[in-house]
DNA sequence: CTGAAAGCGCTTACAG
DNA sequence: CTGAAAGCGCTTACAG
C-alpha cells in the first residue's frame, strides 16, 4: 500500500491479533483454536481481528517448536528422485504411506541418500522417518536417525534393534520361483539382481560381493535362489529398470556356450529387460529362455506383459509403514509386520529347450 | 540404562552441552556452528561435551523458528502421489526442482490438493511453494499460499500477479502439431485432453466446458489446436495415462462415420493410449489414423515408441522452478522464464486415408 | 471466562 | 574471547 516494499510483508502474528482484539495472546490462542472456554463475544472479536489483519493461522515453525511435533514424516529414498520413481513399487509404497500419514495430518518430506553430500536427514524437521530398505545405504540413515532419537520404520530393512521392520518374504518368495523353475527341469539358471553395493556396480556376482551386500532385499532374494540352486551366479545391476535388465541380459545371453536356460530377475522391470535382450538376440521366451521377475507390476510392454513373478502388496506395505509411524509416534508398542508374496504363473516360463 | 523407559529418551539440548562444558549457551552455539570467535580450548571442551552427550545438532524446529526459515520447499501435486507420478513429466520436473533446491540445502515436502479435505498447505512449515500448473486446482493453492505470504512459483500456471511463472509454449506448440496435420491434408481432427475441470470428467468437449476449464495447460493446448482447426472437438480425460488415452480413443474411433483421421492428444501417454485403441479396433497408425502427442517422453511401448510430438524440457523446467524459489527466497527480482518445445516427427503421422 | 507467566531450543546482536 | 539478555511465535498449565 504505502510505498512499494521489496521485502515480504510482515505476517501478522497472534500477538497482533490479540492486541487488535484487545485481549491477551493466551485468550486469542484459545479462541482461534477453540481449545478452551472463551466468551462468545470475545471469540467473535478475536475472529474479526484475525480476519481484519489477514491472519493466516499460527506460524507452523513456532507451533511445532512449542508442541514438539512438526507434522512431517521423512521418507528416505535412494540417490535421485528420478531413479527412485522409475520403479512403480516405490511410487506405490510412497502412496501407501501417504494414505495413512496424510489422513493423520502429516506430510511427506522427500529425502535422498546421496553419497558424499551430507544427508539432509541430519537436520530435517521430521517427527519420524521411513526408510526404503531396498536401498543400499540404509545403514548410514539408521545411524543418523537413531542418534537424533527419531522413530524409524524400515521397509524390508535388515532387522536392527530399535527399528520397526516392515518385512517381505523375499527369500522364501524367490525360493518359490526357483523351485518352479527347477520343477520345470531347469538347472542352468542365472540371477539378475537389484543394486547390491553401497556404490552400485553392474557386473558378475561373486561370493565376496554377495558376502558384502549392502542391500538386504537383494541379498535375501539371492539367498532364496541359492536355497534351491546352490552357488547360482549371475549379474548385479545399477538398479531396477528395463534398461538395466536388458544390459544384464545381453551379457548373460551373449555366449551361446554357457548360456542359462532360465533367469531369475529381482524385479519385473529387470525381467522385462531380460526378455527384451533375449528377443534382440533372437531367443524365444519361454521357448529358449524362461524368465521370472518379482513385484507383480503390470508392465506396459507387450513383450513382457505376462511375467511369471511373485506379486507383492506394495500399497499395503506402504500403509503398514504409515501405521507403524503413527504407532511409534503415539508411543504404542510397535508390532513388526511381515507380508507374503503370491506366486503368479505367467507366460514366460516353460521347460528348458531340449 | 536405569529403568526401561517407554518414553523417548530426552534429546540433549544445547543448554545441556553448555552446562557440561561449563560455558554459556551462546558460546556453545558459536563453537558448534563455528560462527564466531571462540578460543580453541573452549571449542574443544564444547565439542567433547557434545560428543559425550550424543548431541545430534540443533533442534531443527527451534532453529527454524529463530532463523525464520525451515529449509523446506513445498511441492503441490494433484490428488494422489500415484496419479501424479504416473506421468514421467511430473517425476522429471520434481527431479529438476530437487537438483537445485537440494544443492541449496532445502528438501521437498509433498503436498497434494485433495478436494474436500483441508489442504496441508495451510499450515505446512514451508519457505516457498512450487505449484504444478497442469493441475486443475491451482487457484485454491495460490490463494492459501498468498494469504500466508509465502513465495510461489507456478509451473505452467495461469499468469497471476505475485506468482512467478515458469511458462511453456503450450498454445504455439500445439498449433505447430496442428499445422503439421493440416499440411498433411487432415481436416477431421479430434482432441484428447488432459484433465480439464476441478472435478475431472471424461467426456465430450463442449464450448462451455472449455470456457470453464480449470487447467491452464489443457486450455492453452486446446486453444493452440483451435487456432488451426477452429471449433475442433474431442474428449477430455481423467488425466495423463495410457489407459485414459485408450478409453478416449475407443470412444472417438467407435463410429466409423464421424471418425477423425487424426487425433491430437495432450500428452504422449494419452497418445500411446489412442494408438492402442486404434490397434484394438483394427485401424493402422498412421495409415488409417494419425496421432500426435506432447512431452517427448520415451514410452516403453513398441506400438507407440516413435510418436510425432512436441518435446518439452521437463528437467530444465523443474530446475528453473528451483532457481525461481531460490531467487524469491533471497529477495531477488523474480524473472519469468518461458520454455519452448521442439517438434519431433515420429512415425505416427501421415496423410489421411484416401 | 481471562490474563500473566513460563518455556519450547535455539541464535544473534550487544556488552564487557 | 565470553556471557547475559532478548526474542523468534506460539501454547499451556496455573491463578484469579
Amino acid at each position: 500500500m504505502a510505498g512499494s516494499e521489496q521485502t515480504t510483508p510482515v505476517r501478522p502474528t497472534l500477538a497482533a491479533v490479540a492486541r487488535l482484539a484487545g485481549v491477551s495472546p493466551s485468550t486469542a490462542s484459545l479462541a482461534l483454536n477453540d481449545s478452551g472456554p472463551v466468551a462468545d463475544a470475545t471469540r467473535e472479536r478475536v475472529l474479526r481481528a484475525a480476519a481484519d489483519l489477514g491472519y493466516a493461522g499460527p506460524d507452523p515453525r513456532a507451533r511445532s517448536l512449542r508442541r514438539g511435533r512438526s507434522g512431517i514424516v521423512g521418507v528416505v529414498l535412494e540417490d535421485t528422485l528420478r531413479d527412485a520413481f522409475r520403479d512403480p513399487m516405490n511410487v506405490l509404497m510412497l502412496d501407501g504411506i501417504a494414505d495413512v500419514t496424510g489422513a493423520a495430518g502429516s506430510s511427506l518430506l522427500l529425502l535422498t541418500e546421496t553419497l558424499g553430500r551430507p544427508s539432509a536427514l541430519v537436520d530435517a524437521p521430521v517427527d519420524a522417518v521411513v526408510l526404503f530398505g531396498c536401498s543400499t545405504r540404509v545403514d548410514e540413515s539408521v545411524a543418523i536417525v537413531r542418534r537424533r532419537g527419531i522413530p524409524v520404520v524400515a521397509i524390508e530393512g535388515r532387522p536392527v534393534p530399535g527399528v520397526l521392520d516392515i518385512a517381505l518374504d523375499n527369500r522364501e518368495a524367490t525360493a518359490t520361483l526357483a523351485r518352479h523353475l527347477r520343477d520345470l527341469g531347469h538347472s542352468r539358471v542365472a540371477l539378475v539382481t537389484l543394486e547390491l553395493d553401497r556404490e552400485p556396480v553392474a557386473g558378475p556376482l561373486t561370493e565376496a560381493r554377495i558376502e558384502a551386500a549392502a542391500s538386504f532385499t537383494a541379498l535375501e532374494r539371492i539367498r532364496g535362489a541359492q536355497d534351491v540352486f546352490p552357488g547360482v551366479g549371475g549379474r548385479s545391476t545399477l538398479g531396477s529398470s528395463i534398461e538395466e535388465g536388458r544390459l544384464a541380459g545381453l551379457e548373460l545371453l551373449a555366449d551361446p556356450e554357457g548360456r542359462p536356460t532360465a533367469v531369475i530377475a529381482q524385479s519385473d522391470l529387470l525381467a522385462a529387460g531380460v526378455v527384451r535382450a533375449a528377443t534382440e538376440l533372437g531367443l524365444g521366451v519361454p521357448g529358449d529362455l524362461s524368465v521370472v521377475g518379482f513385484d507383480g507390476v503390470r508392465i506396459d510392454d507387450p513383450v513382457a506383459d505376462d511375467l511369471t513373478t511373485m506379486v507383492q502388496p506394495a500399497i499395503a506395505k506402504g500403509q503398514a509403514a504409515g501405521r507403524g509411524v503413527l504407532a511409534l509416534l503415539t508411543g504404542a508398542a510397535p508390532e513388526r509386520v511381515a507380508f507374503v508374496s503370491q506366486f503368479r504363473r505367467g507366460s514366460t516360463t516353460a521347460p528348458p529347450p531340449a
